[in-house]
DNA sequence: GAGTTTCTGTGTCGATCAGCACAGAAATCG
DNA sequence: CGATTTCTGTGCTGATCGACACAGAAACTC
C-alpha cells in the first residue's frame, strides 16, 4: 500500500464524513464547494482528486450515511424476531436519530435532494431509488411475519409498509421543522397503537 | 383604477399563477429567475416592478396556493360536522391533489423549501409557519370533537394532529416520488382505520 | 397638442457557481 | 544522489445566479 508519490495530507474517511455532514445539514444544492472544502479542511483540486467531482462525493456521503446512520434499521429488520417489535424499532430509532442534538434534524435521504433543479435531477433519482430500497426491505419482512403467522394471512403488506415508510418520512420533515424527539415519539405511539388496524385494513 | 402612466401589458393573476406552478414543481432555489421569466411571458424587469423581488414573489404564490389548493381542507375542517369525516377528507383531498396528473406532485407547502442555503433562511421558516398553521387547525378541530363528545375527554389533540399531519407530510415525499393516487388512497385507509386507536393511544 | 407617469426590452452588473491548469512540494524508486 | 510520481495551494475559467440601469414606448392629465 505504499504509494509512489507524495502522500495524501488528510484523511479521507474523515474528510468524507465531514462532507456528510455538511451534506445532510444543508442538503445536495444548498451546499456549495467552499462549503465542503472548508468543512472538509481541504482545497478543491484536492478534494476532486479524491472523490471525482461534487455529485460522486454526494453518493459516496449517502453510502457512508447508509452503513453508519442506517445500520440499525437494517440489523433491526432482519434480527428482531417480532416484525412489529422491528418496525417500532425503526420508528423509535428515526424518532431519536431525526431530533438528536447536536446533528442535522431528518433523514438524509429523505430530505437532502427533495427539491432540485432538472441538471441535478440524477442526483434526487439517486435518493428515491434509496428511499424505495427501504420500504421494499420493510414489505419483505411483513410478508415474512405473514408466513409465520405473525400477520393475518391476506394483509397487504405492500400497502402497510408504504404507510410505515410515510410515516417515517413525514417524521423527517417534522424533525427539520424542529419537532423535539419527544414529540416525534408520540407520533410512533400512534402509529404503532395503530399496528392492528393497519394491518387488517382494506382497500375501503 | 385608470392607471396614470402606461398600462401593463400582461396580467399580474395570471403571470403570479405561472409562477406558482414553476415553483410548485421545482423548489424555491431550483427556480431561476429565467424559468420564471420564460413561464411567465415577461421580462426579468417587469417582474421585479410587478412582484419586488424573487423571495416577494414566491411568498405571493405561496398565499395564492393557500388560496386554491388549500382551500378545500379549510372548508372541510371548518364544515364537516365530524371531526373525523373532516380530517379523512384532507387526508382524501391531499391523496387526489398530490398525485394528480399534468400538475406538479406534491404538496408546495411541504416540498418547495425543505432544504435550501442560509441566505433563504427566511423563505425556509416562511413554509415551516404555514406547516404549524395546518396543524393548529386540525388540532382546533379536534379539541371542538372532545368537546362536543366525538372524542373521548382526555385525548391528546395536539399529538393526534401531529401524527396526522406526519402522514399528510410523509405523502407528499411519496407522491414525489412518483407515488399514485391510489396507492395514497391505500395509505389513507390504513390511517383512517387506526383512527380511534390513535385517539386512544397514550405517551407509552 | 405638450408634459407626466408608468411599463417594456436590451444589456449588463458584481457575486458566485462547479471545476480545473499550473507549478511547487513531498514522498518513493532506482 | 537524481528521476519519477503523486498530492497541495493559488488562481483562474466560462457559465449562471439574482437584480437593476437605462432608454424607448404607451398610456394618462392638462
Amino acid at each position: 500500500m505504499a504509494g509512489r508519490g507524495r502522500p495524501r495530507a488528510f484523511d479521507r474517511d474523515t474528510a468524507l464524513r465531514r462532507a456528510m455532514e455538511v451534506f445532510w445539514k444543508q442538503g445536495y444544492e444548498a451546499t456549495s464547494m467552499m462549503d465542503l472544502t472548508s468543512a472538509m479542511g481541504i482545497a478543491s483540486p484536492s478534494l476532486y482528486a479524491a472523490f471525482g467531482s461534487k455529485e460522486a462525493l454526494f453518493k459516496e456521503a449517502v453510502e457512508l450515511y447508509n452503513a453508519t446512520e442506517g445500520a440499525p434499521m437494517t440489523r433491526a429488520l432482519t434480527e428482531l424476531p417480532s416484525a412489529k417489535d422491528a418496525v417500532e424499532s425503526v420508528l423509535r430509532h428515526n424518532a431519536r436519530a431525526d431530533a438528536q442534538e447536536g446533528g442535522p434534524s431528518g433523514c438524509m435521504i429523505v430530505l437532502a435532494a427533495t427539491n432540485c433543479s432538472t441538471a441535478n435531477a440524477p442526483v434526487r433519482d439517486h435518493l428515491a431509488t434509496r428511499r424505495r430500497a427501504g420500504t421494499e426491505m420493510m414489505a419483505r419482512r411483513l410478508e415474512r411475519a405473514v408466513r409465520e403467522g405473525e400477520l393475518p394471512a391476506g394483509t397487504d403488506t405492500e400497502a402497510m409498509a408504504v404507510f410505515y415508510t410515510t410515516v417515517i418520512q413525514g417524521m423527517s420533515v417534522q424533525a427539520r421543522d424542529g419537532a423535539s424527539s419527544a414529540c416525534l415519539d408520540r407520533t410512533v405511539d400512534r402509529a404503532m397503537a395503530a399496528w392492528d388496524a393497519v394491518a387488517g385494513a382494506s382497500t375501503a
